[in-house]
DNA sequence: TCCTCTTGCTTAATCGTTAAACTAAAGATG
DNA sequence: CATCTTTAGTTTAACGATTAAGCAAGAGGA
């Protein structure tokens, strides 16, 4: 009852040949003229009629490639996360690589278990959008010579290939739009972490308030905790906008943060822009169909993906390439949520 | 410089024993196959300082089990297929399965494709949300007893496992509570499609008109071509509004139509629920930020990914299981959208 | 002493594919 | 005619893990 396939023998047997040669044959490897041509089209012609399927496994184990990609997310229902596992699948496809993922939930532990299935599963390389305190993992990758390409997120002190937007530059232009709108108190949520590409949008919202010579209040910068960031955003907001100098605009530095506190403003009555100002970093339908359409920092999810997969699959072919460290440009799609102040 | 990696052999020279020992150990099987404590303590701790993964694809090859399942979706960017996916690996996981997914674009031919490139990479199994026309491919995995359950979509003349919502009545509840809130001209907007999920939608809805005694207009149902659907949408929302009898409420069949939908709505300027009453399929962010938090349709989004697992894992281990079809209730959540009518 | 059991391990085959090395025969060359 | 080339294959081994079967040595019993 189990599915009983076609091998390479089964045709071998009914050509009269040997395996060796159906697989030559099969492979496109007539090896110069050593297969004669009508014995070639026989082969193939057997091959096509028992509908013969090369087994991969067998391939990969002989060969020592698997073709196969793993991806190393944080949460495949996220939409960033699944927007860039589409364009990670179409490219790496394009290849004739498959992907396998799996989903860390920005946790350290998982996302170990996770390499470790992924590397008996013999990827031949990774694109992992790192989670916090993982930096273990990628000398882990390293010490076994295993290929991977950093994406999104990367360790600045940790030399290796990776494709991230400039996030400081990203935020830095959310932050310069606001004033030029005439927000004169622009508040930011971010993540408490030490990741790089949150300390960068941080380090370029203070940036672009010193450049415009804006004051920044502490209470301004609120962190919270990922893991409670449904009740810690609301609280966030009820400290920036506390005090005698509450904020006019906030920039939200993730499409989480922005969902939760477009809900929990939602709950205040803040009416987008007139009360507050809105810019997101993230990008999804919801921006488009908020009562008012939200600015926002579109990454190129497009260009994000399709460079990892090619770094990598360079250094796969060829391990010696020179390793590449890629920044792309955001692009800052202004809307209602930020027009300019009356 | 390619990462060289533990093998059985190693280990076995390392001991001085042959490999076969090293595997009975490791695989637990020291009991059964008579080897001294010692030595099997002596492999174990071998094997934990080289350091040693068993190489699945060697194991997959001999055991003819790759413990993989092939989740075939239209487009995994889409939230409605990336929360199943979420739910179906973690399920997958936990009965140690790992999954390999690929996008199908709802197009037949793209299917096949995937298919091919899943039998080829020999998963034990598939759980497949179908798309139009591909029943094909059915059969063709059924000719070569590979094991499938169906996700979301199903063909009700096909014999096979399936995991599903019960359309109809989710449509029927839909069209229900907007007859009891008071609106009496109903629309729906769903996809002009033969799939069987599609058409149990527009059923349930039809059927909530007649068993309320509220009259159908032919204009009111509109069907949209997927491949043109933001244009479209458009079309039958001017459809819909044009006649002597305009309808007061629409349900949107899928969160695609729905998000098109209000976006055309807003750009009319009406006014959600007061011009126009609204309820949805699918589920996301959207539909909480939405100026006005739309009603919906509540899958059973974890549920029906642990079955199809469940069933799949079954199925696999066991082929002689009896089919199991199981159609799961959807719930509707009630907001401001279908509000009572004044 | 001979026979059987048990213990503790090894051998060899297998999964499907591929690459290198080998062979056998025909044809070309001097 | 002897030798080299070419053609058209075959054989073998290997990838890494598993497992049925085999074997040697010692224990125990009659």
């Amino acid at each position: 009852m189990s599915p009983k396939k076609v091998s390479l023998k089964d045709i071998a047997l009914k050509a009269g040949v040997s395996a060796a040669l159906v697989s030559y044959v099969l492979s496109g490897k007539g090896r110069q003229n050593r297969v004669k041509k009508e014995k070639a089209e026989e082969i193939q012609q057997i091959a096509k009629n028992l509908n013969y399927q090369p087994n991969h496994l067998a391939k990969s184990l002989r060969s020592g490639k698997s073709h196969t990609i793993g991806l190393v997310i944080a949460d495949i229902s996220n939409p960033f996360f699944a927007n860039i596992a589409r364009v990670v699948e179409n490219q790496a496809r394009h290849y004739g690589y498959t992907v396998i993922y799996g989903s860390s939930d920005e946790d350290a532990a998982n996302s170990k278990d996770l390499i470790d299935v992924l590397l008996n599963r013999r990827v031949d390389g990774f694109i992992i959008l790192s989670a916090e305190n993982s930096e273990q993992q990628l000398f882990y990758l390293m010490e076994q010579n295993m290929q991977f390409v950093l994406l999104d997120r990367y360790f600045p002190e940790i030399v290796t290939d990776y494709v991230s937007t400039n996030n400081c530059k990203a935020s830095f232009d959310a932050g310069s739009h606001l004033v030029k709108m005439g927000y004169k108190r622009i508040g930011m949520i971010a993540y408490k972490s030490n990741m790089f590409h949150m300390l960068e949008r941080m380090r370029g919202y203070k940036e672009a308030l010193e450049t415009h010579h804006l004051p920044c209040n502490e209470l301004w910068l609120q962190e919270v905790l990922f893991s409670n960031a449904k009740t810690e955003v609301g609280d966030a907001i009820d400290n920036m906008l506390s005090g005698s100098e509450p904020v006019d605009a906030i920039i939200f530095s993730t499409y989480n943060l922005a969902v939760n506190g477009l809900k929990y403003i939602n709950r205040l009555g803040l009416k987008v822009p007139d009360d507050i100002a809105i810019v997101s970093f993230g990008q999804a339908e919801v921006f488009d169909l908020y009562s008012c359409p939200i600015t926002y920092v579109m990454q190129d999810m497009e260009n994000l993906g399709k460079a990892a997969v090619d770094i990598l699959v360079k250094k796969i072919e060829n391990p010696k390439e020179a390793i590449q460290q890629v920044l792309l440009d955001a692009k800052l799609i202004e809307r209602e949520s930020s027009r300019a102040k009356v």
